[in-house]
DNA sequence: TCCAGTAGTTCAAGAATATAGAACTATTGA
DNA sequence: TCAATAGTTCTATATTCTTGAACTACTGGA
C-alpha cells in the first residue's frame, strides 16, 4: 500500500496551564517513560530520542519510542525541539514545580529510591 | 447462559515491599480514581464504595467502581475490609509515607491545587 | 427459616488504547 | 545527488478498559 499525505507534524507543547496532575501520572505511570524521564532529568545536557534505544536491558522500537516521547511531550513534562537530524529533549521541571509544587521531585525521589532497593534488597524480608 | 464456580475471592493488598511507584501512579493517573483515593484520605471515618456511585457529577455503574476500587487496592494505595454487607475503604499512607517519603501526600497536594484552580481560574490567562 | 433488600463482585462482549513493523519525512554530510 | 541517520506516521494486532447482566454474600425482618 502506498501511504498519501503522510506528514510530519509541528511538535505539540501543552502550556502550563493546561498540565495536567492526572496527565504527569499517567506518563509517569509507564516503567519505560518514567526511566527516559528520569534520565532526561538528571542529564547536563538536552537528550536524544535515539538515546533510549534500549531502556532497562530493553530493545525498543524506535516507534514505540517515538509514541512514548509524544506521551511524555503531551503530558508537559518534556520540552523537545527538533535540531537537525535529531530530537532535543529537556525537562519543563521549572514550569511543572511553578504549577505542582514539588509533585515531580517527589516522584523522581520515590522513583530513585525503589531502584536502589531493587539493586541491593535488604536480607530481612 | 448459566455462570458456574463464580466465587467472592479474598481481597488482596499487597505487602509494602510490593508496592511500586508505577503502580500508584498509574492507579492516581485516572481522574475518577483519584478523586476517590483524595475523599477516603480526606475523610475521617473508612469510606464504603457506594459512597462513590457519582464521582465528579458522573454516574458510574457499580462494576465499574468495583473496578477502580479494586486497581486503588492492588496498587497498595487503599485497604479494604469487608464488614458485613459493606466494604471499607481507608488509605494505607502512613505505610507508603515509610516506603516513598512525600510522594503521596504531594500528590495529593498538587491534586488539590488544580481542583481550585479549576473552580476559580485567574482572569489574566 | 425464609425472603427481600443492600453492597459489592465476576463474567463476557464490545470499546478504547498500546505496540511494533513497514513505509514514510526530513536533514545532513560527502 | 545520494546514502545515511533520526524520528514520525500508518495500520494491524494485541492488550486493556468499561459496563450490563448475573451472580455472591450478608442482614434484618416477618
Amino acid at each position: 500500500m502506498v501511504y498519501n499525505e503522510m506528514i510530519m507534524r509541528p511538535l505539540h507543547h501543552p502550556s502550563a496551564d493546561d498540565i495536567t496532575v492526572e496527565g504527569i501520572l499517567y506518563a509517569l505511570s509507564d516503567p519505560v517513560r518514567i526511566q527516559i524521564y528520569m534520565d532526561i532529568a538528571r542529564a547536563d545536557c538536552p537528550q536524544t530520542c535515539s538515546a533510549f534505544l534500549t531502556v532497562r536491558d530493553k530493545t525498543l522500537p524506535k516507534s514505540t519510542l517515538s509514541q512514548h516521547f509524544k506521551v511524555l511531550r503531551e503530558a508537559g513534562l518534556i520540552r523537545s525541539e527538533r535540531c537537525g537530524v535529531e530530537m532535543r529533549n529537556v525537562t519543563r521541571c521549572a514550569e511543572l514545580k511553578d504549577r505542582f509544587g514539588p509533585l515531580v521531585m517527589s516522584i523522581l525521589d520515590a522513583y530513585q529510591l525503589q531502584a536502589q532497593k531493587r539493586r541491593k534488597p535488604k536480607k530481612n524480608k
